[in-house]
DNA sequence: GTCTATAATTTGATAGAC
DNA sequence: GTCTATCAAATTATAGAC
């Protein structure tokens, strides 16, 4: 699964820096150094192939907000962790994100990943902290935060900035 | 400049929709009631209008938030109130988060007055609270609250959400 | 200003050889 | 699994008539 991986891999960063519209099949082929009917081979679909990364992107942010609670982060911190590390990997911006605004354009599954993202997040979150109306509230809180300090941070090409504007979030959110 | 302005509404509708690589002159053309050979004598290039809409939302997002403050909202409130209108208006997210993020990928000129959005709106924001290092902060989190709230709303379909994220905004940077 | 027509390129996707 | 070759459609953009 190799080969795969590498295709889910260029297929991310380019949807994380250009969007779902913003790419083509050709130049992810180049990336990973095949023909672009290779990759339809793996993924027949420009939608199967959009639908698998968001798949794995959830998985992955998942399971790395799971680590970083028992190695004894707050949930909050945790989160906050995750989103960092996605940024400083300096391939643009939140990949759920990306695919949440362009939710209106999107294959219907495509767009459904990005919704659980949120949705399941902010659930999860807020059962965290609390699980009563004040949590659910500053979950979506602590997300929005997180978002539109990853996007500033990438507008303005400054990861400092994400440093600083998330800096409270405990003050915040709890 | 009434036809110039049906394609500039028509674009700004489909970037902040899909994004800057997710219309076509066709599309807007046939938004229009036009044909796109049309669209191209009043816009030459696809950056060309892309540069004109981000410069329009601009200028009429600073006009409106200069409007809310004479009539005696407070900075945050002004700036809050001018998200939440162009939320209101269902056409997807900000135009200017949308071309943040797809920075990478645009051209130029377009890109910058995406940039110049965040940083002057920043800028204004944290002179009219107080102008030290403080208000600096508070004025990125503000931004980046209303951006992610903003998002949320779009990604979730869930307008109120926004409100709800946004509520207690000015304990957030005050 | 808007149109028809068209050029040159790119797109997602398929067929079939190896 | 990967390739060459190809398709039909769409893309940005231009030329020239009206």
């Amino acid at each position: 699964m190799n080969r795969v991986d590498d295709i889910l891999d260029a297929a991310e960063k380019r949807i994380r820096l250009a969007g779902y519209n913003g790419f083509s099949f050709r130049e992810l082929a180049e990336d990973v150094g095949i023909k672009s009917a290779s990759v339809h081979y793996h993924f027949p679909t420009k939608a199967a192939l959009g639908e698998a990364v968001a798949g794995r992107y959830l998985e992955r942010f998942s399971a790395a907000v799971s680590v970083s609670k028992s190695d004894g982060l707050s949930p909050l911190d945790a989160w906050r962790k995750a989103f960092r590390d996605a940024l400083a990997s300096g391939d643009g911006m939140c990949l759920c994100a990306v695919l949440g605004f362009e939710l209106a354009s999107l294959p219907q599954g495509v767009g459904q990943q990005a919704q659980k993202f949120f949705s399941s997040g902010i659930e999860s979150l807020s059962a965290d902290l609390g699980g009563d109306a004040t949590a659910a509230t500053n979950a979506a809180r602590a997300f929005a935060l997180l978002e539109g300090a990853m996007l500033l941070a990438v507008s303005l090409n400054d990861v400092d900035l994400f440093d600083r504007t998330t800096e409270s979030l405990a003050d915040i959110a709890a």
